[in-house]
RNA sequence: GGGCAGAUGGCGGAAUGGCAGACGCGCUAGGCUUAGGACCUAGUUCCUGAUGAGGGAGUGCGGGUUCGACUCCCGCUCUGCCCACCA
């Protein structure tokens, strides 16, 4: 064996290269109009303290493409930032006495160790920090932009409030109904929310992933029931005592005869006002329970359907018949008109209900093939010919809607419409470490905004953290207290602050000009990079994180800041990782610090052991023993390149060399520069990558022995070496960085050029031709790479182990794929 | 209840119509060594055969298409994720 180096250093060379690409602001890009970009972004993370494996896999999926891609020729940016607002900020104060500001940059101080320390290449000089009011201030001019276009409004929402706190809670924090701290009992409350109004874009939101054919196809799924886009038809019910109408949405306007009762949501406006008869007190107090309990149960996934009759009645303006309207859980006011019609023959929902209270069912669709009903269940098909519907009997399904919507609209009783199912997205937190929403209320002149002269609105620092009853702001007169930029009177400022989903919705404009004071982003640096040409990030935020950001870009396009319409043309969701079979968190206390691995095996061991564990859209479960391995060909590859290096100089230049190990080894070479260059460039198969060099790796070692022997061997040898150096570069930027300049090269294999794969050379000269017999390998030949079909066959029929398998019988065909394949048929 | 994704050795995974199990982990044997959990070499789907040559089976289950199916189609089972009374 060869010579023996010392060991591979981790830990002093990864440190060094860190050093130098820290010095020479390797990573720092800027637009260069005549070069083609590369956008490069993985999802920012939130400075919870320290850096976890998901991090980790999700930042060395993206280094590797960013650095690859600079390798390619692209001008690439690869941007990292804090989104540094957010509840976890605030607990910490609460439970420890640290100011969330502190607590924030002390663990973002901490992780950019943690991530300088993995060698990510981030341009570093381009960091946006979300907490900070030169990034904020932009929320809050974006907010006022969008209030002026009536795009920011405020509503009356319902709320869990719980009556001793004093405070709203989130959902998960009224589970059951009671107050997670205190566990008095949860109330429904009704309080002004500030509101963006993403419905506005809830089509432009849809139509837009016709440009997304690059996101997986669940994720667009998820965004399509998210929307959740229905064409059916408003109908209005005349309602007598009331002396109007009653409006339903529906989507089965054809079933319209067969609407035997009107149901209303409890939360309905006219739901009390329709009581009637000597239950009445009852019955009002059936509808309060049924608000209160309803919000917090609809997480629950089986409530009984029940309902109370008004003793009212609606017509139906088909039919002409009076048909009794009920109020019941089932009806959903954020749906429609929260009241529906209810035909019992042809929803399951409904005919549930029928059957409870003993309300008429009626069938109006009948099957067009009639063996298939009724079901015996007692509900009948519901697509097929309409039946039992006056003039529009017969008519099939599809038609019978056209013609009823129509029907309805001429006689000014209903129209066709489309619901969605997004809401407005309410972005009011009552907490203290957000974004202050810019708004002041005057006594006189009502909500006045914030002028643009005077943002940021500052978070104040001096704040207390007790955790009770209400936002810590709202305890501070300094801010509270503002007077009226309009009329100069007294206001009281607006002490809600921003979901810290506003931030993420813009924040990649934000790298493109992170340091412009005028405007939240150059309009000429974001036309440059702008789109991101690969978003990378975990498929937990596939719904909202991404579609926020998708309807604020549609915003910034419609306020002139740019001409996009879609950020993101790419999306990789990366999978989770997890441990013992769980998502890795700390609750579940299965965390792995990646400083630890780090500390044992070096960033470069950590990087390689993530990416070749599972492709990078698959889940990855943790175990110790892989990251062994790659510690372990960390150490070969250090070996072999070296090895290579210092191969003892020029022998006689004729001495004969093995020529078959000079063919496998330059062959080796060439298909593995193709594959990884696939692999990485088109696929993300970094897994597959990784474990092509490592073919390579092994070849050019079993080889090395002999080729030494040769001046072409040795020539060999280290063009081999070389382009493992670069293969690996991406993956293992320390390691490769130290054998470049080991090798003599001089500049960094950061800026070396990819290696150029020759399909020639990767060319088999020789290819195993399969034999088989009824599509069982029975043998196999070599062959020529030219070999013609007849040949092929010629061959593979003299064969003898295929002679004695066919055993004299007549063949009835072969089929031969060229330089794969024969299979004889008998 | 609906939707989506997945199921391949002891494990992570590879192969997307053409040699199943690449690559790695683990394990076994041998070598090297004062020793080693370091390194090197060989082996490692199952059954059968004799330890060989060989033969057979095999990608969750049952069918189908095809000269040929892990791959495509139909029907199930299980697992994971998302949505969940959306009219």
């Amino acid at each position: 064996m060869s010579k023996d180096h010392s060991e591979y250093d981790f830990e002093r060379i990864e440190e060094k290269w860190q050093n130098v690409w820290a010095e020479r602001k390797t990573f720092e890009v800027h637009e260069e109009p005549g070069k083609s970009k590369f956008y490069l972004l993985e999802m920012y993370p939130y400075p919870s303290g320290r850096v976890h494996m998901g991090h980790v896999r999700n930042y060395s999926i993206g280094d590797v493409i960013a650095r690859f891609k600079t390798m390619t020729g692209w001008n690439v940016l690869h941007p990292i930032g804090w989104d540094a607002l957010g509840m976890p900020a605030e607990n910490a104060a609460i439970k420890h006495g640290i100011h969330p500001q502190t607590w924030t940059l002390d663990n973002i101080a901490h992780m950019k160790t943690q991530l300088k320390r993995m060698g990510f290449a981030y341009d570093w000089s381009r960091e946006v920090n979300t907490c900070l009011p030169d990034y904020y201030k932009w929320n809050q001019w974006i907010f006022l932009k969008m209030y002026e276009r009536g795009l920011a409004y405020r509503k009356k929402s319902w709320v869990n409030w719980c009556p001793d706190c004093r405070t709203v809670l989130a959902n998960e924090q009224a589970a059951g109904g009671e107050c997670w701290r205190c566990s008095a009992e949860v109330e429904p409350k009704k309080m002004d929310h500030w509101f963006l109004k993403i419905t506005n874009y809830a089509e432009e939101l849809l139509a837009g992933h016709a440009q997304l054919q690059k996101w997986p196809e669940h994720v667009l799924l998820m965004q399509r029931n998210w929307i959740g886009k229905s064409t059916g038809a408003y109908v209005d019910f005349e309602v007598p005592e009331l002396g109007r109408p009653i409006r339903v949405f529906t989507t089965r306007i054809d079933t319209i005869y067969g609407a035997t009762f009107l149901v209303l949501s409890p939360e309905h406006p006219d739901s009390h006002a329709l009581i009637a008869g000597d239950r009445e007190p009852e019955l009002h107090a059936w509808i309060t329970k049924t608000v209160a309990e309803s919000r917090l149960k609809r997480d629950l996934s089986e409530v009984d359907k029940e309902g109370v009759d008004t003793g009212k009645t609606a017509v139906n303006p088909f039919t002409g018949e009076n048909i009794p309207i009920w109020v019941a859980n089932y009806v959903l006011m954020e749906y429609g008109t929260g009241a529906i019609m209810a035909v019992p023959a042809h929803d399951a929902r409904d005919f549930e209900f029928a059957k409870k209270y003993g309300l008429a069912v009626r069938e109006v669709i009948t099957p067009e093939d009639e063996t298939a009903r009724p079901r015996n269940s007692g509900l009948f098909e519901d697509c097929g010919l309409v039946v039992n519907s006056g003039r529009f009997s017969g008519l099939p399904s599809a038609e019978a809607m056209d013609a009823m919507a129509e029907h309805a609209e001429a006689g000014r009783f209903g129209e066709k419409a489309v619901t969605y199912r997004l809401r407005d997205w309410g972005i009011s937190r009552q907490r203290y470490w957000g974004t202050p929403i810019p708004i002041l209320y005057c006594d006189k002149c009502g909500i006045v905004p914030v002028p643009y002269k005077d943002l940021p609105v500052q978070i104040p620092y001096n704040a207390e953290f007790t955790g009770e009853a209400g936002s810590p702001l709202e305890k501070i007169p300094d801010f509270v207290n503002a007077t009226c930029p309009t009329c100069g009177g007294r206001a009281r400022r607006e002490t809600d602050t921003m979901d810290t989903f506003v931030d993420s919705s813009w924040y990649f404009f934000r790298y493109a000009s992170p340091r412009e004071e005028t405007l939240p982003f150059v309009r000429g640096a974001a036309d440059y990079w702008m789109p991101v040409d690969l978003y990378i990030g975990g498929v937990e935020h596939a719904i909202l994180h991404l579609i926020y950001a998708r309807f604020f870009t549609k915003v910034l396009r419609d306020l002139g800041l740019t001409a996009l319409g879609e950020p993101f043309p790419h999306y990789l969701a990366q999978g989770m990782v997890t441990k013992d079979g769980s998502a890795m968190s700390k609750s579940k206390g299965n965390t792995v610090d990646p400083d630890e691995m780090i500390r044992n095996y070096g960033a470069d061991a950590l990087r390689l052991f993530i990416l070749f564990a599972a492709p990078p859209e698959k889940e990855f479960a943790w175990n110790e023993d892989g990251i062994e391995g790659s510690s372990r060909f960390i150490g070969r590859v250090w070996q072999t390149v070296e090895d290579c290096r210092e191969a003892p100089g020029p022998g006689p230049a004729a001495a004969a060399h093995d020529d078959a190990g000079f063919a496998r080894l330059q062959k080796k070479m060439h298909q593995t520069i193709r594959k990884v260059t696939e692999d990485i460039g088109t696929r993300f198969h970094l897994n597959t990558a990784i474990s092509a060099i490592m073919e390579l790796t092994n070849v050019l070692r079993r080889e090395a022995e002999t080729l030494r022997g040769s001046a072409a061997g040795r020539e060999l040898l280290g063009q081999a070496a070389e382009r493992l150096v670069l293969l690996l570069a991406p993956f293992t930027p320390h390691l490769c960085e130290e054998l470049w300049s080991r090798l003599g090269r001089t500049g960094l294999v950061y800026h070396a050029p990819w290696p150029f794969s020759d399909e020639a050379l990767a060319q088999e000269e020789k290819a195993t031709i399969v034999v088989e017999v009824n599509g069982k390998i029975r043998d196999r030949f070599e062959a020529e790479a030219g070999v013609t079909e007849a040949e092929m066959k010629a061959t593979a029929l003299a064969l003898p182990r295929i002679q004695a398998t066919l055993g004299g019988k007549p063949v009835r065909a072969i089929v031969c794929i060229k330089g794969k394949i024969v299979n004889i048929v008998t």
